[in-house]
DNA sequence: TTGAAAGCGATACCAT
DNA sequence: ATGGTATCGCTTTCAA
């Protein structure tokens, strides 16, 4: 069963290609009966529009593209879940690609994307990552973009994130009123977005509370927990502080995992000795020995919305000026790690 | 910065644009001379060629297509990263779809993913899927398919699963070597070939423990776990038969953890009332508590390897009539869930 | 070794 | 309302 043609259903029905395709498109100038007629056949032989050609002709592909650090993390597999299923509902497709957290890596990828014009990208930015000239670039050139989780401002458009600071100064609070005192907080890359906006909840939750920030209670992990022995030097670090702390805050979910077996393998009994909460996304933290205390991010419908508006800003006719950015709530999530029982 | 294409080229350096096309591609009838001074001048002015073009012409469009149940369950994110990385350095684009185990949801995106003309398809069965004629269609119009995981045999081409008859086995056995007499085994969808292996693991290593294989021991999710209530159904099931299991052998990620959560909402200490293991790709478990005994299948191998099979298949001169079967062994690892202290 | 030209499938402008 | 035709960017056959 070869695919047909426009071609074929012209010669078919003694029509000529243009007729043919207006009468697809749902053209006005089109007579009812001609349309009719083209849609029964076409229907009927199974027609399907060759998108090469389409996209030849339109520029355009419906595929969009998602640039981010790892797919099987949970919490991006699920941003990559909640994309699928707007792009599902509006006829796109989704290529995805995965940097590893290495700058030069997200480059190749965006290049490999744009090549094969994409008619939009989602990106979340790698830790390594300081200069946005590739993405400045493909602005300009006019190809949408969306910016989600790890964001930059470097280039006017839609941003989607989560409650960073919000969600960071909760967390810290809560730690702060169950009785802790000496709160470290280990997170990812200084560059990017969701650091800076941690730290700063964080910050200012110590304040509220009256503890003092202290820069060298605040560890960074420049591949954000990507190498286990990375988590591992930060944390080794704070337990051989002459003040060591008795709780951290960990900014990612698998600095928050990789804590959490570092921690047991050294026999360091949680929330006993040292109390520990962060940014989470695995599902079941009640599960864990002892259950966890968790910053939940809405992951999917992080994607969601990502792709809603990208797929708003592919469709829109005239220029996009007024650009948001969409600030989701985050949900902490009370459970033994962090001392309360 | 304007896209350059093949013409701006050709006129720039006064040739012909075929001239400049072999050179691209590195003709043997061009001269050295030649090619080089095209391929300088393409590097410098970043010639990206235009996909939808090649792929008009060629019918190829460098995109691989992934078919498959759910994108953030972490066995199948992971196989997905090792897709992607091999996609990756074959130069290829990794388009990516869910069904949410419906049969209807996966036919549509097959006609999404080929109208687009990926080059080949990657493909894990949904648990509804009984009828195979989609992929049979596509299969004789000579796209190249792998399956991996969940696959069939209605379709003569590469297959790459893991060991899961031995994995079940080895896990069964386990048990029954710790003590337990009655091993009951909630699994995914009877239609599916990871059930029926595993079911068959199973009750091969009762009978070499010369324990009764009980059909009203095997309990059916038609939808893998997709829904607690649907496990809760089948857990409850068991727990209230008048000679109730004493061990219970999961089929998948999401059914081993929904499990594991449903015992604990139960009150049903896990392993003294009730052992559990099974196969999890849960990068943790012995961060739960109990540790839990597992089953774990290599995923991103998994990927890898299908994804490597499907391009060479795509990227075969002649057509391939010797079709593998690759099996990649499981590993059983032992902790507190199962009784094993 | 190089060039001219046809053609892949769909679209849209220009006629009629 | 419908048809003819140039065009998108690239590949490939045929000719030189």
């Amino acid at each position: 069963m070869e695919q047909i043609t426009i071609k074929d259903i012209a010669k078919a029905l003694q029509l000529s290609v243009s007729t043919v395709s207006r009468a697809l498109k749902g053209s006005y100038k089109i007579s009812e009966s001609t349309q009719r007629l083209v849609r029964d056949y076409a229907e009927k032989h199974n027609y399907k529009p060759n998108l090469n050609a389409q996209g030849l002709k339109n520029k355009k592909s419906r595929c969009i593209g998602v640039a981010l650090c790892s797919i099987p993390n949970s919490f991006f597999a699920e941003v990559i879940s909640g994309i699928e299923s707007v792009a599902y509902n509006k006829d796109y497709l989704v290529i995805v690609t995965q940097n590893f957290e290495s700058c030069e890596r997200e480059v190749r990828n965006l290049e490999n994307l744009t090549w094969r014009s994409v008619d939009g990208l989602l990106i979340s930015l790698s830790t390594e990552t300081e200069d946005y000239s590739h993405f400045q670039q493909l602005h300009e050139q006019g190809l949408p973009l969306v910016f989600f989780d790890r964001v930059t401002d470097a280039v006017r458009t839609h941003q989607v994130v989560a409650d960073n600071a919000g969600g960071a100064a909760s967390v810290t609070r809560h730690l702060a009123d169950n009785g802790y005192r000496r709160i470290a907080h280990i997170t990812s890359s200084p560059h990017i977005s969701i650091t800076k906006e941690r730290i700063a909840g964080y910050r200012q939750a110590l304040e509220e509370r009256g503890l003092p920030f202290r820069e060298d209670y605040v560890k960074y992990c420049l591949h954000g927990g990507m190498l286990m022995e990375e988590t591992a030097a930060a944390l080794d670090e704070l337990l051989q502080m002459t003040e060591p702390p008795d709780a951290i805050f960990t900014a990612s979910d698998r600095l928050t995992m990789n804590c959490f077996t570092l921690l047991r393998q050294r026999g360091i009994s949680i929330p006993g000795q040292m109390a520990l909460a962060g940014f989470s996304n695995f599902n079941s933290p009640e599960l864990l020995n002892p259950s966890l205390t968790t910053v939940k991010q809405p992951a999917f419908e992080m994607g969601k919305i990502a792709a809603e508006l990208l797929i708003q800003l592919i469709e829109s006719k005239r220029e996009v000026k007024d650009f948001q950015r969409i600030v989701l709530p985050t949900e902490l999530e009370v459970r033994a790690s962090s001392g309360c029982f």
